[in-house]
DNA sequence: ATTATCTATAGATCTATAGATAATGC
DNA sequence: ATTATCTATAGATCTATAGATAATGC
């Protein structure tokens, strides 16, 4: 929101986007260079000249470059995390919870102005710096195991194994939106997902 | 095979494993490093050091760091795509089909000696080195995409996105390798993801 | 006085090349 | 003579810190 502020030395170059603070500034630039060019092959003297600052400047806003990507990981568990939290409290058939999720989560992963996604995979995130990340997608991971063992009813034996398997279906739409030349729209695929996902809960 | 040549100055370090030729030492300590901390973050140096050798050494066998890599992601899709094709000659039903390539395909990423698969997520194969890598692992997803259009009869409208969602499903395994403590033994595994695809693929 | 930038730089890398050297094979 | 290593190094980075400076706010 609060563009450019009022106070301190003005910058070199010109501002971006007169829209968000230089913390939102460098986020999104970040975001696009990770995910375009990968994390340790994206410089910090990159995400500077994205934005229009001189590189030392990003460390007023960031400790280290670590801090970025952990920043940059959290708001893409964060949401999702918190709307199975929501959906825990209503009173709606596992089926049904099932499918809201994957919607939603679908959507994020969709919904993203980059492919953050992506950064999932990287083997940097085992670090201290991306711990909170990490628990978070662990619980992510844990509320889809929990749904889908209740859709399958007690019946199933390997219910852990199909969550899972419904965990990382659902992240593959991060694969597919880099891969593919063309996806459906957004709402279409996050229904196909989700019905998907419930055809794997389901079965034998 | 060939382990320790009988030419050539002898190293300054002992030998890994007297099993293998340099360039197998190479690759395997290059998948080691990699897979457990990220190829931009592994220096050739490291490698180096890994197999007992100087830095520079690595440049006789291989031009660049690119091409290490190059390599050994090549070595995850090949077998997989060469089985593809092999079952495409055979006279299977498609639902024998689909269910014997995931089997397969799931053991080729559980039975690594690394977890490679996970390098298949990096931003960096976008460029030229890795384009017979990109090729290949694309026609091994046309292959998934015609044998679940197959096993889904002419019915189903997004038989290709439920193409995908299989194959994500299947690469899924890669994030299960690393970020779950335990997995369920290979063969059952193999059992359980080809039965899911199975239960993806046929249903409405 | 506070804020947000700037300039300058330390110190530590990193990849790849050039050319020397220590083996064996002919 | 050929092979597979070695030593040495060029040249180009890269992250993070120290301290100066140009704004506004009090």
């Amino acid at each position: 929101m609060s563009s450019a502020p009022s106070v301190g030395r003005p910058r070199s170059g010109a501002r971006r986007l007169p829209v968000g603070t230089a913390r939102e500034e460098i986020l999104d630039a970040a975001a696009e260079l990770f995910a375009e060019r990968g994390y340790a092959a994206t410089s910090t003297r990159m995400i500077a000249e994205m934005v229009g600052v001189r590189q030392a400047s990003l460390y007023y806003h960031f400790s280290t470059k670590e801090q970025i990507l952990a920043e940059l990981l959290e708001s893409t568990v964060g949401p999702s995390l918190a709307y199975a939290e929501r959906l825990a409290q209503e009173a709606l058939s596992p089926a049904d919870a099932l499918h809201a999720l994957v919607r939603y989560d679908v959507g994020v992963l969709l919904g993203a102005p980059w492919n953050v996604g992506i950064l999932y995979a990287l083997p940097e995130i085992a670090t201290e710096p991306f711990t909170r990340f990490r628990t978070d997608r662990e619980q992510l991971r844990a509320a889809y195991r929990r749904l889908v063992a209740a859709v399958a009813g007690a019946s199933s034996p390997d219910a852990d194994v199909t969550g899972d398997l419904v965990f990382g279906m659902v992240e593959s739409v991060i694969g597919m939106r880099r891969d593919l030349p063309a996806l459906p729209p957004p709402g279409r695929l996050q229904q196909t997902v989700a019905a998907a996902a419930l055809r794997l809960a389901i079965g034998p």
